[in-house]
DNA sequence: AATGTAATGTTATACTATTGCATAACTGCG
DNA sequence: CGCAGTTATGCAATAGTATAACATTACATT
């Protein structure tokens, strides 16, 4: 965990959480994320609590928010300070990071282009991912 | 209203929807137009109400939702299919909505590369516009 | 110990959304 | 017309997501 901690204290919490983050293999919602936690640290934590861990995390891009699930997930990709797209799928509930400098470019230009200052961006794509569409295809269904 | 009629039929509660996100100038949350709603209607409806409008608006491309505000906006050109960019001011709460075919190839590209199958998607950018832009510039602030 | 700051705890509440079932309105048809 | 089938709306309860406001703790510096 020492590679992350850029200017971030790295408390047993979030330790914790960052770990939970880590160990699901789909983006968790902050409640999810509160039960785990809570289990772990063997009492109820508020959810003001995980609220905030989830915001430290994300203003240090350690973990990401997602929008069109309301869900959290450890980010990779620390090296670049990219914003990144997600692919999302609705079978298994799995989100893959992608990145695009070509897509970014043409983000900031429609931005420049509209005069727009951009300060943030969300470009999340739903469907499903290739291993769930074999696994329907072999189904027959 | 008539040429939005793609399939839909238009009734006095729809009508009233459309025109109410038609004269907000910023997204609306399903809240904000089930007040308005519920004073137009002269009595209190139910948010199951609002949420069933709302989707079935969508679902007919006649109002989108916008993740990152939980809010909606009516949808401009009806004319293309395309799912569209929006660029959301964070000082006026405005949400301009904009389109990029070259976007939407990368995205498909991106998506098709990652044996991805895209069935939905959002693209939603923060900032500030370019009036408010100027209203600050001019504020020294 | 005294102070300051960052982190966490606690209670309550606000905001967003859906489930499930009841009722009403409209359509087509005999 | 009367009836069945369908779509739309009403309504009550509840689930799920998020924040405000304030109390307490933990740690670092002096």
């Amino acid at each position: 965990m020492a590679c992350r901690q850029s200017g971030l204290q790295m408390t047993p919490l979030r330790e914790a959480a960052v770990s939970e983050l880590w160990r699901a293999e789909r983006p968790l919602t902050a409640y999810e994320l509160l039960a785990r936690l809570s289990e772990i640290a063997g009492r109820n934590l508020g959810p003001p609590t995980v609220y905030r861990l989830l915001d430290t995390l994300c203003q240090h891009g350690i973990a990401r928010r997602i929008e069109s699930l309301n869900a959290y997930v450890a980010c990779h990709r620390r090296e670049h300070d990219h914003e990144c797209i997600f692919l999302l799928c609705q079978e298994c509930g799995g989100a893959t990071e992608i990145e695009d400098n070509g897509l970014e470019r043409l983000l900031r230009k429609q931005a420049e282009t509209a005069g727009f200052e951009m300060t943030r961006r969300v470009v999340e794509v739903s469907g499903v991912c290739a291993p769930c569409r074999t696994a329907v295809d072999s189904d027959g269904a």
